[in-house]
DNA sequence: TAACCATGTGCAATTTATTGCATATAGACA
DNA sequence: TGTCTATATGCAATAAATTGCACATGGTTA
């Protein structure tokens, strides 16, 4: 697994409470990475019991104390091995494919009602990644590597979604086409 | 989860075995689900004992004794029942964005490498998928709603498959410049 | 003849992920 | 005053996925 690498690499950018990261895995992280808050403090805890995180307490007013984490040394090495490790291949798990594949036991307006729900929710944050992207673009011309691949990994992001969108405009047009022959 | 949802809707096109269910998800299907065979046995066995598959023994010469499942009425009674449920939103893992946010701390080939053997991969993958799709292509005028579908899951497949190459590509060429750069 | 591959099924242990519940403070809002 | 939201952390139980091992047959290949 790799929950516990992609905290140590977001903790590598920035000390953070298991509470900030579960916030980064909501906004525009999430579109590599999710995890529950659960599963966030629980590997926070695992990683500082094999030392490649500390922590230190926070007390704050108006707010509860938090545990401020920041990644050690061995932590860093770490990332270092893990980076050098080979890719996993990507596992792929889409339902709606899977769904797609049995549409003859039910109404295809079914299926056309689920993409639209879908569609919405994608439309949305397709709307937040191109927000990130003008930010990207109005910056003076970045050379950093690490600059340009985050611009890469969103431009990724951007085109996943769009595709996305589009495909499943396709296979709505079918569905009402054949509900519509139905009704005949 | 959906594999049980997913071993339905293969069961409910046909009878199969255990083994016979993993081959599809090493093949074609495979672009949609993943499991291995461990998993899928149990699988089946909990479908059985739920009452939404049963099976029989059969004896084969040359080859050990299978099990062929078959899916129930109540079976797709589920199946109707789950294809009527809203789809859960789509999650995101993906492993090499993880890796590219921390790039900074390893030589930028180590990435390109891995990115290269993927691509292989993805190639070999898709040159299978564009196999499927000119069986498709030349099949005569399709109607049926099923095979539109199958069909536009086909297309999907491969447009994923080309534009993550490409994507790969580009990715690799920024990794080259940077890496160049710093020889000099 | 020995090694390997394809067919076929399975158990057991561990790791990961999900779901449900629990607690606590402070501010906004009705 | 009561409810809701945001901040902040956690335990416990269950479900799902992964990893390692095991067994059995027959055909091909070195």
């Amino acid at each position: 697994m790799s929950l516990k690498h992609t905290i140590l690499v977001l903790l590598e950018h920035e000390k953070a409470s298991g509470y900030d990261i579960v916030k980064k895995f909501k906004g525009s992280f999430g579109n590599f990475w999710n995890a529950t808050h659960q599963q966030v403090y629980q590997e926070l805890g695992k990683l500082a019991d094999a030392g490649f995180v500390e922590w230190s307490c926070i007390e704050q007013e108006g707010k509860p104390d938090k545990k401020d984490y920041c990644i050690t040394e061995a932590g860093i090495e770490e990332l270092r091995r893990w980076l050098q490790t080979p890719l996993p291949s990507q596992k792929v798990k889409d339902h709606i494919m899977v769904r797609m594949a049995a549409q003859h036991l039910v109404d295809p307006m079914v299926l056309w009602h689920q993409l639209q729900e879908q569609r919405q929710r994608c439309a949305l944050k397709l709307a937040t990644l191109k927000g990130y992207e003008k930010v990207f673009a109005e910056m003076p011309v970045h050379n950093a590597l690490q600059l340009e691949l985050t611009y890469l990994s969103l431009k990724r992001g951007i085109q996943l979604q769009e595709t996305w969108l589009e495909w499943a405009g396709e296979v709505q047009a079918v569905l009402e086409k054949h509900s519509a022959a139905k009704e005949r």
